[in-house]
DNA sequence: TTGAAAGCGCTAACAT
DNA sequence: ATGTTAGCGCTTTCAA
C-alpha cells in the first residue's frame, strides 16, 4: 500500500461541497457560512487532511519560506543571529532554509541560486563581504533581501547592524583614556568593509582624538581562532603595544591565553577588549571586557524587516542601526 | 513591470523543441541529441531560465529538502550537529529547513507537521526525549526520520549516537581509579532516557565494578547553564563528593568556576569530567577533561543515513553507533 | 455564499 | 530522439 495522500478534493467530496469552499475554509476566508465551515472542518479532522504546501506554493506563488545564507552555523556569532531570525520567522509563519556558505564567494552565489529556484519569498544574507557578483544577483532577482550583521557599502538591500565605527571608536577611546599609547587593532580580513572600513575608521578617529599616531605595525590581520590568537602574541608584544582591540572573541581568548603564558599580567600590563561578548568572555580568567552587540536582535529585526519587504509594506528605513554597548570586565583596568 | 517569470515553455518555444525536451536537458536525461542539448542550453543561458523547484516538487513529489528539528541552534552542541547535517545534505543536493523547537514537546509536534505539509523528503530530529506523541506522528507519516544525538528506547526510526552508557562508564571508572569514592553525577532532566537511562546506567555499572555504593545524594539534576553550575556547588560540596561527571560543558564550567571560588583546588581536591569537549573546555583554567563526541560526524552520518532511507536503499543498520573518546586535561589528575 | 474551471510550471508516461 | 498529454494539489477569478 502506497502513501495515498488525502487531497482537498477528497475533503470536498466527503463534505459535499466544492474544493473551492474547502480552500476557503482552510485559508480562513470569511465568505463561508458557519455551518458549512463546521462541516468542512469536521471532515478535515476526520480524514486528517493536511494541505500540501508545495501545491499551494505553486498556485499562490508564495512559499512562506525564506532563505538564510550563513557563513557557518556552528559559529556562535552567526548561530545567535540565526536563532533570532528563526524565532521571528516562526512568529510570522515562515520557515527558514538554512544554507552554510563558509563565506565563500562562489558558494554564496550558487546557494543563492538554489534558494531562488526554490521560490523562497525572501532572503537573509550574512557574510563577511558583499561581492559585486552577489550584489548583482540580488538586484536582478526581485526577491527581497536583508543583510544581517553584514555591511554593504552601497545600500541597495535592507540591512541590520550596529554602528561598527562608533563602537570601535568607543573601545579604543577607553583604552586611550587608560593611558595606552600603543593600541593594537586585531581583526579579520581588512578587505572586508566591516574591518577595513568601518572598524578601522573608528580606530583611527579615536587615535586622532587622543592625539595618538597611527602606526601600521599595530594593525594585525588574523583568522578567527583560538590558536591564531596564541600564535599572534609574540608579534603583538614585539610591536610594543600595551593594549589591543580584537574583533572576535575566540581570537581574543587565544591572545589572552598567549599573554598569560608569556607572563604578561592582564589587565595590569596589558589591556584587552573584544567584540562579541559571547560566553567565552565570561569563562576566561580574567573575564574579557567586550563590546556588546545584540546578536539575537540583529537577526530578529532583520527578519522583521524582511517580512515588511515581502509584504511590500511601507518601511521607514531599509537600514536599521541597533544600539551597542561596552561591558567592562576583568581585562581592562578600573579607574 | 511585474516579475515575469521565464518558464520551461518559453525556453521550448525559443529553442524550437518541446517542453519535454527542455525538461530532459535540465534533468540530464541522456536521451537528447547533443546538438539539441546544446541549442537548448544556449537558450536557457540567454533567457536566464531557472527551473521552478516548487513546480518540480509538485510534479515529481520530491522537494530535495529535508526538515531539521533542533532544540536550539544557538547551542554549540546542536549547532555542530547541524553543520554536519547541512554539509552532507548539500553534498547530496538537498537543502534543509531548520526549525527550533526549544525541546518543547508541543512545538516539536507542530513544527513536524508544518515540515510534513511542506513535503520534505525526510526529517532529522534532535531532541532530548522522544514523546509518545511525536513517535506516533513519525510512524504514521511515511516520511523517513533519523534521530541525531537523541535516544529512542524503541528503535522505530533511524538514529545516530554514541554509546552513552559505555562513555559514562568510562568516565566514572577513571574517577574511581583515581581513588574517588564519592563521585557525583550531574545531568539534565533524568526523565530524558539519555540521562536517566543510558548515562545513569553507565554510572551505576562503573560504581558496582569498583565496589562503590550508589547514593542518591550524589545525583544532581540541573539545567545546562553556567549560572546553574555555580549555584550547584554548595550542594555538591555538602554531598561529600570529591569528583563529578557532568553532562554539559557550560554547566561543568559553572561548576568549575564555583569550585575555584570556594577555594577548592581542581584537580588536586576535586576532579571534574564533562561531556562535549567543546571549545569551552579548552579555555578554562584548568582545562576540563572531557568525553569526546564526534558531533559534526553524528550530524553528517545521520544525514547520510537519511539519504539512504529516502532512496529506499538497503541499509545494513538503522541504528549507528559512533566511537567516542575521553580526553584527559587539567581537571583530572595524572597518574 | 458557493461552484466551475482555468491555470501555476513542471514531470512522466506514452506515442511516434 | 522528440513530442503529446495528463496530471501533481491547490488558488483564484468569474459566474451563479
Amino acid at each position: 500500500m502506497e502513501k495515498q495522500t488525502i487531497t482537498i478534493y477528497d475533503v470536498a467530496r466527503e463534505a459535499n461541497v466544492s474544493m473551492a469552499t474547502v480552500s476557503r475554509v482552510v485559508n480562513g476566508n470569511p465568505n463561508v457560512k458557519p455551518a458549512t465551515r463546521k462541516k468542512v472542518l469536521e471532515v478535515i479532522d476526520r480524514l486528517d487532511y493536511r494541505p500540501n504546501a508545495v501545491a499551494r506554493g505553486l498556485a499562490s506563488k508564495k512559499t512562506t519560506t525564506v532563505g538564510v545564507i550563513i557563513p557557518d552555523v556552528s559559529n556562535m556569532f552567526f548561530a545567535s543571529l540565526a536563532r533570532g531570525i528563526d524565532d521571528v520567522a516562526t512568529m510570522y509563519k515562515y520557515n527558514i532554509i538554512l544554507a552554510n556558505s563558509d563565506g565563500n564567494d562562489q558558494k554564496e552565489v550558487s546557494v543563492l541560486n538554489t534558494l531562488l529556484a526554490k521560490q523562497v519569498d525572501g532572503i537573509i544574507f550574512m557574510g563577511h563581504r558583499i561581492t559585486d557578483e552577489i550584489r548583482g544577483e540580488f538586484s536582478r532577482s526581485k526577491t527581497p533581501v536583508v543583510l544581517a550583521g553584514s555591511i554593504d557599502p552601497d545600500q541597495q538591500v535592507g540591512s541590520v547592524n550596529i554602528d561598527y565605527e562608533a563602537a570601535t571608536k568607543d573601545a579604543i577611546s577607553l583604552l586611550a583614556r587608560h593611558g595606552n599609547e600603543k593600541i593594537s587593532f586585531i581583526s579579520g580580513a581588512l578587505i572586508d568593509p566591516i574591518n577595513g572600513k568601518e572598524r578601522l575608521e573608528g580606530y583611527k578617529k579615536a587615535l586622532s582624538e587622543y592625539n595618538l599616531t597611527y602606526n601600521e605595525g599595530l594593525i594585525f590581520e588574523s583568522n578567527y581562532s583560538f590558536k591564531e590568537g596564541t600564535q599572534l602574541v609574540d608579534r603583538l608584544l614585539n610591536s610594543g603595544a600595551t593594549a589591543a582591540f580584537v574583533t572576535d572573541d575566540e581570537l581574543a581568548l587565544g591572545i589572552l591565553d598567549g599573554l598569560l603564558d608569556h607572563g604578561v599580567k592582564v589587565p595590569e600590563e596589558f589591556e584587552l577588549i573584544t567584540s562579541n561578548n559571547s560566553l567565552l568572555t565570561e569563562v576566561s580568567r580574567p573575564k574579557i571586557t567586550s563590546l556588546t552587540q545584540p546578536l539575537y536582535d540583529i537577526g530578529a529585526v532583520a527578519m522583521r524587516l524582511l517580512t515588511k519587504l515581502m509584504n511590500k509594506e511601507e518601511t521607514e528605513e531599509k537600514t536599521v542601526i541597533l544600539p551597542y554597548g561596552l561591558e567592562e570586565k576583568g581585562s581592562t583596568r578600573k579607574q
